[in-house]
DNA sequence: GCATTGTTTCTATATTTATGGAAATATAGA
DNA sequence: TCTATATTTCCATAAATATAGAAACAATGC
């Protein structure tokens, strides 16, 4: 992996918020959760998590799928390996 | 590992110079390479270097050890498993 | 069509981080 | 001690990132 996209990874995962939205959907499985079921969870307001649920699937971190009016969030397991 | 550290190390390598130093003393080996060496190397003034080797060291990725008037940074190989 | 619920976008603000010149500090050799 | 070289600290500034309320945008059921 380049530097550029390694950075862009690393960083999506180098901030509290969302290094810990990112260990709860590893733990939820594949499935994944409702972003109203992180935000709940996870104690924070919706326009924060949006912002951060957005950085992680844009590293490729996160796949999101909708249902109904619900966005289930699950974590991209693959991914990590392509860093090391 | 908990959180606050896994993001302080993560945040430390989220960053394209800090990145392209951290991979330089990996390739570089156990001796490391003297903060000028460094700088010349990746073309960074030393202000700026000595920052990034400060942010590193203090993440834990990097041992410092003077000899003279120069101070070898080298990387600390261990640590980057214990993240995973 | 209207009300309800889930999520995102917009926007302003606050906070954090990066940059690099100049000055200070440290080591060593003559 | 004086000089040269290596590195860091100080400082001001610039740039990037995070926060959260309010408004907008779906999707659903009545």
């Amino acid at each position: 992996m380049n530097t550029k996209n390694a950075v862009i990874l690393l960083a999506s995962l180098a901030q509290e918020a969302r290094l810990e939205i990112f260990r709860l959907l590893v733990q939820a499985g594949p499935n994944g959760l409702a972003a109203g079921d992180i935000a709940s969870r996870l104690n924070i307001p919706s326009s924060t998590l949006s912002f951060h649920l957005k950085e992680l699937t844009h590293a490729g971190l996160l796949k999101a799928a909708q249902a109904g009016r619900f966005i289930y969030y699950s974590a991209a397991f693959n991914i990590m390996g392509d860093l090391l």
